[in-house]
DNA sequence: GTTTTTATTGATTGACCAGTCAATAAAAAT
DNA sequence: ATTTTTATTGACTGGTCAATCAATAAAAAC
């Protein structure tokens, strides 16, 4: 039966299943056996692959991650104005392909497995660099430095806290409210120009 | 030995425990022996006094809420002004009572329990339903109900985003900078009074 | 002074699960 | 045609841990 070359299909199998089975479950309790079963193979071959269940985990996670910046990357592409790009970057972070509730739930319990685990805070790392030099990079055209700073952790914190309330809090905004109020943020600070 | 009128000392030290345990952690994955050993009692005493592990997490998430609330509801005594009384609430969610490690790492993890966790989900949503409400009546004395909910959406992310990233991020503002943040955003808002 | 209640321990049980391993077989390489 | 590599399974092992329980004893109640 084997086939060869199964090694890619595998692995991406496994990690769409265990993003599927974290954001399910809600918790990263989830076993290897079901993990493997979910992506149609047996815990052995799960193993085999990636040696361990942390191993699944983080390329779960960079999985996450990865789409995420790649989706980014590509609308900014798009655009050339810092203002255009700095809402660029909200709408993408707010985008159905990444705010699923799956999707949301997987991303909140890699953000509380980074605390534990070095590799996991690395990758968490890299995000949160690029996204902050994302923002200055167009802040920094429009606003002073220490102006530019400020709304960039701004806009960071708020983007992370709506991830985190969609998640649990039954009374948080849908995802239009959350664009809309992330972009007046924005603006507000965009309307006092640099000095 | 047994001295009679322990339960409530036994109680405290278990939660206390708990707390500590988790905070170090990094994690909800803490054993009830750790837990016990910590609060200087056996695993079989913290069983007999919670019934389960769960009824002791649930505790702790309840002292942590309760200590949260009240500390604002006593902040917020000694303002009647609605600007003061929001800058007020800013402040206290910024307190170091409440803004140690510890209790920022216990709060993540107690907050993706919650998906797990109907009673956990509960007490959280007791949270945020108090948080928007305490936002709102003052909001709403200052700007319009459309404006004053989408100032207490943002208020309300920003703050548990700023949550998150301190206990996650490396290059996350200090205690000083997250309030001067927050406090800006309510300020721009209400410099634009209710029509 | 006997019974009941409260406090306390640590050993034990039963379940669960990550990771290993031996076995099987198809495909590729030699 | 034989050897090596890749794919695959599921049983097994060793460890962990929540929860239970029997045992012990001080205090309180009767």
């Amino acid at each position: 039966m084997p086939k060869v070359g199964m090694e890619p299909i595998r692995r991406k199998a496994l990690i769409d299943a265990t993003i599927a089975e974290i954001g399910e479950a809600g918790s990263l309790d989830v076993t290897v056996t079901q993990i493997a079963k979910r992506a149609g193979m047996s815990s052995g071959l799960a193993h085999h692959y990636f040696g361990s269940k942390e191993q699944i985990f983080l390329a779960a996670m960079r999985h996450i991650l990865r789409s995420y910046g790649d989706h980014v990357r590509g609308e900014l592409a798009k655009v050339s104005q810092p203002k255009d790009r700095l809402e660029t970057i909200i709408a993408a972070s707010f985008h159905p392909l990444n705010f699923t509730d799956e999707a949301i739930s997987a991303w909140l319990n890699f953000y509380v497995y980074a605390r534990t685990t070095p590799d996991a805070k690395r990758l968490l790392e890299v995000y949160g660099r690029r996204l902050h030099s994302n923002l200055m990079s167009n802040l920094t055209r429009l606003l002073s430095r220490p102006r530019a700073e400020h709304v960039a952790q701004g806009l960071a914190a708020m983007i992370d806290g709506f991830y985190i309330r969609h998640a649990l809090q039954e009374n948080a905004p849908i995802r239009s409210e959350v664009i809309a109020i992330t972009q007046e943020y924005l603006r507000q600070n965009l309307a006092q120009p640099k000095q």
